[in-house]
This record gives structure tokens, sequence and C-alpha cells, in this order.
DNA sequence: CTTTGAGATC
């Protein structure tokens, strides 16, 4: 058989001729007539020989001669012909044509592949790989098995080795292949088969490339298993390539080993390679992103040193280092150095210039950056789209959003994933989820699918607003996507549920989490902390422990909180103990909850031990820390030392917030010198707050200045100011206590005409002191507006009042309240 | 193999 066919293929004069053409056999209609046509013209005689036995091949070949009456085939029957043919006959007279000619066949494949949309096997797919590595045609040879795994997906490794083994154990190539299969695996982020394949080959004894490994280290870059295949590739001993060395610098700072990747780069550098100028980018670029950018400026130095020229990737690497740190200005003039080197700048250059500005939040910086940019003839692409609409998100612009991205598609650029989770996050940012979710649905529908992080966006998003049902069932649909979600996202909802104090509803979501991330047992701990259950965090604490994890300084300033919460001082100064032992470094936040704990006690020996402890550890106050200290001296009338601490923190350069000037306006209201409160006020050109108002006026009631109250309450009233509830309260109650009852009646009226809610307790508050000083005109004028607002006495408000009635002899009103109890049904008869 | 843009506990 195998030598009829060579003789036919060979004899032919017409094949000769198209092959003396370079034509193709197959692809146009009347050659691959022609070729099939001369194929049944030999039927005859091949049949002869053939008739006995079963051969496919022989099959194949009688029914080409049913369609090639004349000798001729037409386009259409040779398609016809070719769909007519299962698989496994196509594999074989492919089989036949391979072991004749190995050109042909390959011409073969791919006209059947691309002209007649056949799907061959993977047996076949094999045969022409081992064909193509034969050759040393590598790029054709990863093209065909790209193709492959395109179609077989992620966790056909298996599969694929075991195909290999069966049908291809003794091909010559075969190694080759399987090296690039594992090549390609890795390539297409099937990093998992790629180590299925590269298992198999250790099994067979067949050497991993080392653009095999670069593949599957450059993909592993991010995880620990990188540093065993780099451990293997040194056993093995193959040669490395500069990529390897690169890979691993790069792996070496994506996992924070800063001084790490300076050694190896140190160590490998100009040793077997002449320096290479990515493994100086790469070094850069992992120096920056930790902050180190002077260091990354040295190694610029370096590469001059090295005679290595600094390129465009060089050049944006340390202009973004400079500009994440701040220094736009400093980023301009290695821009211009950029020029002046002769080094073309790119649209990477102008987008990370423009989210320079934009991170000082300069957006008409950012614009003259565009603007450049296309004075240089290049165009914005969707990064920079991306930087614009970032920029208006933050100051809450959508309008301004909006429009850019149809800017953007007006451009012919596509909607990229990144945009689409910017306008999510500023639609977010807005509060406005509704329409968030609405957009969410959008990019489902579209083409980009929603990633981990438009679903973290988007469930961040939705706790925030307390709709966390809805978060639940988004957070649900992206566990059925499959998608791994990290712990922002379920820190999202563990934090919103603390938050909102339903901490039962969050523990029961933590234990559903396999939680082996500090992150979360820390939102955990701090959501028992804030609602005071030591017990709890304590334990949770312990969980830390057993499972091996390391609390971080969070973990510990919630529990010092908790601890100063329940008042166990003791406990929680010996965890500050604690975590330094266990190389921690308090945090302001550490101290400041301390600090305020021992002030409430009034101890404020403590606190400045602990402030001169904090000053010794070279751990910086804040605001927040200050106003600690000055309540605790206010607290204790130490008004002299408070206005100290004041100007200390001043001079460090702190600036005051409402609550340190309130905390302060208070201490002097508490010693009864409201005069000093206000000149206080004046002199630091303070814009009162609500609270403000509510600390004079208190202040004003408690040194039984009514009239002066009252001046500020009608100051305000002509300023148009609203007072808050308790503004009202505390004055009310004053006015009740001391001074007119009808002043009381009428604030009380202004308050609820002001729109205030007012709950029983406001209304029990008034009419209880009514009753004490026996106003029962007034307690009558409340007691209608109570039931007016559909609010019925409670029985204590009831018995004050009949009581008062009794005493002040209206018994009509009297029966008339009791009436209106058994109606309400506080007495039955 | 290297550069830019989005979410993120106290």
């Amino acid at each position: 058989m195998l030598n009829h066919l060579l003789l036919l293929l060979h004899s032919r004069t017409t094949i000769l001729y198209l092959k003396s053409l370079r034509l193709n056999y197959f692809t146009s209609p009347i050659i691959s007539r022609r070729f099939f046509s001369a194929l049944a013209a030999q039927y005859d005689s091949i049949d002869t020989s053939f008739t006995n036995t079963s051969d496919p091949v022989k099959e194949i070949l009688r029914g080409f001669n049913t369609f090639g009456t004349n000798n001729f085939l037409s386009c259409n029957q040779f398609q016809t012909l070719i769909s007519s043919l299962n698989t496994h006959q196509i594999d074989w007279i492919f089989y036949y044509l391979r072991s004749l000619d190995e050109n042909s066949a390959l011409l073969f494949f791919n006209s059947i592949q691309n002209e007649h949309g056949f799907r061959h096997s993977r047996v076949s797919e094999f045969a022409v790989c081992h064909i193509l590595a034969g050759k040393l045609r590598l790029k054709d040879l990863r093209q065909v098995l790209t193709k492959m795994l395109e179609d077989q997906g992620p966790g056909s490794g298996p599969f694929l080795c075991e195909l290999l083994e069966n049908s291809f154990k003794d091909w010559k190539f075969t190694y080759m292949v399987w090296d690039m299969l594992a090549n390609v695996y890795a390539k297409s982020e099937m990093v998992h088969d790629a180590l299925v394949v590269l298992d198999k080959m250790r099994d067979l004894n067949f050497q991993a490339s080392i653009s095999t490994y670069n593949n599957l280290m450059h993909n592993l870059r991010h995880t620990d298993m990188i540093w065993e295949i780099y451990n293997e590739v040194r056993a093995s001993g193959i040669p490395q390539s500069m990529y390897t060395y690169t890979i691993f610098i790069n792996s070496l700072c994506k996992h924070s080993r800063l001084k790490d990747a300076v050694d190896f780069f140190r160590k490998t550098t100009g040793k077997e390679f002449r320096p290479c100028v990515v493994s100086f980018n790469t070094l850069m670029s992992g120096l920056c992103n930790m902050g180190f950018v002077d260091v990354a400026k040295s190694f610029f130095c370096m590469m001059y040193k090295c005679a290595v020229l600094p390129d465009c990737y060089s050049y944006n690497t340390l202009i973004h280092g400079l500009c994440t740190v701040g220094s736009v200005e400093e980023a301009l003039n290695f821009y211009e150095d950029m020029l002046g080197n002769g080094v073309e700048p790119d649209v990477v250059t102008y987008n990370i210039l423009a989210n320079g500005f934009r991170l000082l939040g300069s957006m008409n910086g950012a614009y003259v950056v565009v603007e450049n940019m296309r004075l240089k003839g290049l165009s914005p692409n969707q990064v920079t789209y991306a930087i614009l609409m970032c920029g208006h998100c933050r100051s809450g612009n959508i309008e301004e959003v909006m429009k850019l991205k149809e800017q953007m598609l007006a451009q012919g650029l596509q909607r990229s994933r990144v945009c689409d989770n910017v306008v999510l996050s500023c639609l977010c940012r807005c509060g406005n989820a509704n329409e968030a979710l609405r957009l969410f649905n959008e990019i489902e529908a579209s083409g980009v699918k929603a990633d981990l992080m438009s679903y973290s966006i988007l469930v961040h998003e939705l706790c925030k607003e307390g709709k966390i049902k809805m978060a639940m069932q988004v957070y649900r649909k992206m566990q059925s996507k499959g998608i791994i979600i990290n712990s922002y996202a379920h820190g999202a909802i563990l934090s919103s549920l603390c938050k909102r104090g339903r901490v039962v509803e969050a523990r029961k979501f933590f234990n559903t989490l396999a939680v082996s991330e500090i992150l979360l047992y820390n939102i955990m701990i701090d959501g028992y902390a804030k609602i005071g259950l030591v017990d709890e965090a304590v334990q949770l604490f312990g969980e830390i422990i057993d499972s091996g994890l390391t609390p971080t300084i969070s973990t510990y300033n919630s529990l010092i909180y908790v601890f100063c919460k329940n008042e166990k001082l003791d406990e929680a100064k010996g965890l500050l103990q604690n975590l330094i032992i266990h190389g921690l470094v308090p945090t302001a936040m550490t101290y400041t909850a301390l600090m305020d704990a021992y002030s409430r006690k009034g101890n404020m020996d403590v606190v400045l031990q602990l402030f001169s402890e904090m000053e010794r550890n070279d751990v910086p106050p804040t605001v927040v820390t200050y106003t600690v200290i000055i309540k605790g001296f206010c607290e204790q009338r130490r008004l002299r030392q408070a206005l100290q601490a004041f100007d200390d923190m001043q001079t460090r350069g702190l600036i005051p917030d409402q609550i340190v000037y309130n905390t302060l306006i208070q201490g002097f209201c508490e010693v009864k010198d409201t005069g000093a409160a206000k000149r206080f006020l004046i002199l630091h050109n303070i814009q009162p707050s609500p609270v403000t108002y509510n600390i004079l006026i208190s202040g004003l009631c408690m040194e039984q200045n009514l009239t002066g109250a009252d001046t500020l309450l009608g100051t305000l009233r002509n300023l148009d100011i609203a007072l808050t509830k308790t503004a009202y309260s505390t004055i009310i109650k004053a006015h009740c206590v001391k001074g007119s009852a009808s002043k009381a009646v009428m604030l009380f009226n202004e308050m609820r005409d002001m729109g205030h809610e007012i709950s029983i307790r406001d209304y029990s508050a008034v009419i209880n002191r009514l009753c004490k000083a026996c106003h029962i005109d007034e307690v009558k004028i409340i007691l209608r507006l109570m039931l007016l607002d559909r609010i019925s006495p409670d029985q204590d408000m009831c018995v004050e009042m009949i009581k008062a009635f009794c005493r002040g002899g209206d018994k009509s009103s009297v029966f008339e309240l009791f009436a209106e109890m058994i109606k309400s049904g506080i007495v039955f008869i």
C-alpha cells in the first residue's frame, strides 16, 4: 500500500508540477480537484492489489472514486467528500501522507482545517506537532499547540499527557513536543496543567528547556512555588538565560524581598551575560514600588557605569516612582533629561505624568500633560482615560466621568475593565448603589466580564449603604462564577456587619470562611471590641496564635481598646508590653486608647507617663492623642495645663480640629467661665459647630445665666442657624427648673416645629419637670401636643401628672387624664 | 523578562 501511494505521488506529473510551483494542493478548488483526480485515476491499480484488505485508507480512496466521474472532482464534491469522512478516516489519510511527504501532510492538515472548517482529532494535531518539531519549526509548533490549548482549556493536562504518551511514545522528536506543551500551558496561564506535564516529563526523563522554565517561573512569580522551580533549574544544571535572572529578580521584588533582589542582581549582573537593561528596569521598579526611589535612582546612575543605556522603560519606571511619592517636579526633570538623551517618551510616560498631577489633586496639570502628549502626535489610550476619570471620580464629579467615557468610546477605544471599575466606584462613592448595580449588570452583559475587583467594589458599597442582603446576593454570584475571593471582599462584608452592630451575623459569616488571613481576624476582633465583648475578642486572639498566624499591631490595638472599655487597665497595659516584646511597633492609636482610659479614671500621671514613653519610642502623637490629654486636664479643672497641651500640639504642627476646640470650650464652661469660652472662640477665630452651641448653651444654663442663654438663642435665630435637639433640650430643662415655664413650652413648640423627631423620653422629661414645679397649665399644653403626635403617656408620667393636678386642685383635668389612660389601656376597669 | 489606571481592616 505504502509503495503504491509513494509511486502514485511521485510519479504523477501533476503533483510534481504543482510542487515546482510551490502551490497549495488543497486550498485552490481547481488544484484540489486535480490532486484528487490524480489520486482517483490511480484507483484501479491500487484497488487490485488491496481488494482483500480492510485498510481504512483503501475505503477512503474508493470513496474518492465514486465522486470522481470523468476523473474530475469539483470543489463542491471535494468538500462533500471531506465532510462525509469521519475524524478517524481523515487521520488515516493524514498519517499516510505524513509517511510519504511531510510537507504534503501539513498542507493537507491546514487545508482541511482552514478551508473546510474541519476539526482534526488531537492525534493528528499531535502528529503535525511532531513533524514540525522534526523540522525545528518551533514557531509553528507553538502556534498549533496554542490553538489546541485554547480549545481544550484549563484542566486538560492529564488528558493530553495520556494521549502523547500512548500514541507517540517512540516518535523521534516527542521530547520537544512535550516541552512545548508545558511551555504553552505556562504561557497561557494554565500553570497547573504545565506542572502536570512537567511532572510527567520527569517520569519519562525528558529535560524541560529553560524557556519553559522561564515561562513557568514568570507565571508563578507571585507565589511561593517559584523557589521550588528555580531550585529545580539549578539542580538540573541547564544553562540559565538572562530572562531567568530577570524573572527571578522580579519575583523577589513581588515578594517584597528587596534586599535579596539587590543581592541576587549584584551576584549575577555582568558575570555570564553583559548587564541587561531589563534587569536594571525590573529592579528599579521593585525598589520604586516599595518607596525606595532614592535607591532606584542610584541604580539608574549605575547603568551608565555599566555602559547600559537607559531606555524608555527605565525612565518611565523612575518617573513613576517619583510621581507616586509626590515629587512631580523632579519627575518632570527626568522627563526633560529623557528628551535630552534622545529617548522618545511614549504614551506610558505621559500617562504616568498625568497620573502624578492627578495624585496631587491637580486635574488641570493632568490635562496639560495630555495636551502635550497630543502635540507629540500620541493619542490617549484607555489608561489615559482611566486616569482622568479617576481624578473626577475622587471629587464625585460623575457627569465629567461619564463625559470622558463617551469621549473614549467615540475615539474608537474599547471600554476596559478598569474604566468600568472606575465608573463603578465613582457611582458607589456618590452613594448611588442602584445605579452602580445597573452598570454592573451592563458590564456583565458586555464582552468585558466583571472581575474580582468589580465585585469587591460593589459588595463594599452595598455593605457601606447597609444593603447587606443585596451584598450577600452579589457575593454568592461571585462565588458561583468561580472567582477566587480574596480577603478584601470578605473584609467588606465582615466589617460592614460589624459597623452596624450586627456582630452575631458577622461571626456567623466569619465561621463560614476558612480564615487564614490576619486581616479578617482583625476586623472580627475589632467588631467585638467596639461593643465591649472582651471575652470573645480574647478567644479569637487565642485562635490566631493557635493557627500560627502573627497578630499585627491592629490586632493589639483592638484588644487594648476592648480591655480599656471594660476598665481592665492592667491587662491593657500588659498588652502594650507584650506587643513590644513581640517586635511590633505601637502606633499613636495604641497609646491614645490607653491614655484615654487612664484619663477617664482621673489618673493623669499615668497619662503623662504614657505620653513620654510614646516620645521615647518615636511614635508621633496625633490630634486625637492631644484631645485625650486636653480632655483629661479639663475634667480635672486644670485649664492652664490643658491650654499648655493645646499650645504644644500646635508647635508640633498639628492643626486642632473642632473636637479639640469644643473640648476646651467645654472645659471653660465646666468651671463656669463662659466668658473665657467666648474669648477663646474669638481669639482663635473659630467657626462654631452645632456642638459648640450646645456646649455654650449648657454652659450658660449651668451658670444660671438663662438670660444669656436666651440671648444667644436669639442671635442664632437671627443668623438663621438651626439648633440641635440637644441644645433645645438643655435650655428647656433649665427653664422648667429655674426660669419661665411658658418659655419652656414656647421653646418646646419651636423644637417640634423645627422638625426634630420628638420621642416619648423628650415628652416625659419636660412633663416631669413641669409637674415637679407645679406648672399645671403648661403640663396640659405639652400633654395635648403629645396626644396630637399620637404618643400615649406611660404610667410613670401619668402618676406624676395626677399628683400635680391634685396638688393644684384641678379635678376635671384628673378625670380627663383618667379617661385618656383608659383609652390607651394604661388602666383597666 | 521590565513601565501607567480601579477596591482595601484599626
